[in-house]
DNA sequence: CTGAAAGCGCTTACAG
DNA sequence: CTGAAAGCGCTTACAG
């Protein structure tokens, strides 16, 4: 900013001391000891004059920015990206640490291009997070490597950047669970086409927990594109046939499918939840709270994402290098189902 | 980052130079005579080594971090921030500007809490952009008159800090316009209850449009809450009646809103846009691609208010006071239409 | 055309 | 318990 701001300088001279003791009082280093009374004189000369250390001065200083770097693929495309950047910046801040942000174009190929990390490293950030989309392993170019670096979204195919997702698998099986809890016997599950990770995880867990409840039929499980026009598909495919054959739930793989299985039921003439009862994922506003009855959906941690990503690069900030044994494995992070008025609990 | 960067000096030895001419080639710094072939040799020495000046020690001598903030208010909340911080992230790139995001509650009253702004004075980010959503006027602190600073989706009270905000007005009228246009002459509009400059802006446009068009019916407009409920709340009031009584399009403040008229026209048998024409606003993704018929919309400047802002920060902060002057009135960007299959063109 | 040197605002051995 | 001084990596008058 323009003006002059006020230094260490301006604050030694109204309190009486040196620099020296201003930095330590301020900065509390430790085995320095400074008197009781000096320590008061320059916080509150520092307070009076809204004295705040200058961060490029001390970054130089110190050989560390307080910045720490997030690139995102295409911000604008994935609906949640916010909430990743919101826990990011939130934990960040919480840490004292500035979030900058890096958008990147949609990259298919698991390969990270180096670019962007370069950016960073250009720019000093103290550490840097990489989310991605549509990726079960990427390998992380060599910037990600030399400095602490967390991923988002993706396992690291050498096992050693740190990495979160959202349990797929997990939010998936817990759904069915609460439907076949809900006293459903015939469950649908409308899958996706495209080939991402959510796509498999999520299929994998509506199998795994059919089959443990001994409900698993595989003629009830549609695969069709994520949209809602797929939904309306599947719904039209699933439920196009007389009561006593009909599947009295249907999970969709997004809330998206779930519109069009809204659509599908009314023209049918097909109540939900009282024939139907239905459950999203993504909990992608504002369609559940925009359908009637509300959709009961399965909410995807972004937030947390965000937060965790910081959380463990400042570990790793503070060399704290156990961390990066978290590289091996993602980690996995739940997704709450959050209950609205889609799911009809059968009579017993 | 923890690896010992390659540094002037290292460029300087390779080179066979002073780090004053290093610095001098690289910054291309004006009124300097440097011989073509001096100039070469350190370019591809710098080049070699991968050599990139330090921002931090750059930033300390110049006085000017590189750095610009954004202040969103509740990122999360605003379907569209994305798309803010992507315009503005895009724009800072090219500048060679690194953007430094902060998030803030979303704040109900016009007076814009200095804590932000400060802590972005702190960062000595070199000027700020404050986004703020639901507001007309604001007061702005301190901070923000202090240095290169301006303002997305609200105006200064003051006149002083340059503004941006998507012209709701001429969007709506540009509707009614294309309505008349396609040979509707019963047009209806579900107005917003909720007291927001949107929901100003966009009436007066319907109404003025439709004045000029010799087309006005208050009867045919209706307010109701914003949301998918809304929606179909309002087309319920205004379409059940004979086809002779009703009108044959119905604009909505929002998309969600339009969620809901969809919902009442299947209910009431209407088929869109055969029987009836909708448009919404906002193309709040996945809205639009999720409706049958796909929704015909207006779409908002999200992204040039984004780039729109670091551009004129960017003047600013070159010193371009001239640009104080945008500060007096809000600068208006279009908000273009965005056709898909819910309006149709009638019969002459 | 080129370079020696000061200095941006801090932190941190080191000395006393 | 306190402070003088070096130095982080640059840029920029200034001198030659």
């Amino acid at each position: 900013m323009i003006r002059r701001q006020v230094g260490i300088r301006d604050v030694a001279a109204a309190a009486g001391v040196s620099v020296t003791t201003v930095s330590h009082v301020l900065n509390e280093t430790p085995h320095t000891r400074t008197s009781d009374d000096t320590k008061e004189r320059v916080k509150q000369a520092a307070e009076q004059l809204g004295y705040k250390a200058n961060r490029l001065a001390r970054g130089l200083r110190i050989n560390a920015s307080g910045m720490v770097g997030l690139i995102t693929e295409e911000i604008a495309i994935t609906p949640y990206a916010g909430r990743i950047i919101q826990g990011a910046q939130e934990e960040a801040a919480k840490r004292g640490f500035t979030l900058a942000i890096l958008n990147s174009e949609l990259n298919p190929d698991p390969e990270i291009d180096p670019k962007l990390s370069q950016a960073l490293v250009d720019r000093q950030t103290d550490g840097l997070i990489y989310a991605t989309v549509y990726h079960d392993e990427v390998v992380v170019p060599a910037q990600m490597h030399a400095a602490p670096a967390v991923l988002i979204g993706a396992r690291d195919r050498d096992g050693d950047v740190p990495s979160v997702m959202p349990d797929e698998r997990a939010g998936a099986a817990a759904v069915i669970d609460m439907l076949v809890e809900a006293g459903h016997t015939r469950i649908a599950f409308a899958a996706s086409s495209i080939d991402v990770p959510a796509t498999r995880g999520r299929l994998v867990g509506v199998r795994e927990a059919l089959a443990d409840a001994g409900l698993l039929d595989e003629a009830l499980i549609v695969e069709r594109e994520a949209e809602a026009a797929g939904g309306y598909a599947a719904a039209r495919a699933l439920l196009d046939r007389p009561a006593e054959d009909r599947s009295t739930a249907l999970f969709c793989y997004n809330d998206r499918m779930a519109m069009g299985v809204y659509r599908a039921a009314a023209e049918l003439g097909l109540s939900i939840p009282g024939d139907l009862s239905v459950v999203g994922f993504d909990d992608q506003a504002p369609i559940p709270h925009s359908l009637y009855p509300e959709l009961t959906t399965v909410a995807l941690p972004h937030y947390e994402m965000g937060a965790w990503a910081v959380n463990t690069l400042s570990a790793l900030i503070d060399g704290k290098d156990e961390y990066r044994l978290l590289g091996a494995h993602a980690t996995l992070l739940p997704c709450p189902i959050v209950e609205r008025g889609s799911v009809a609990r059968l009579g017993v």
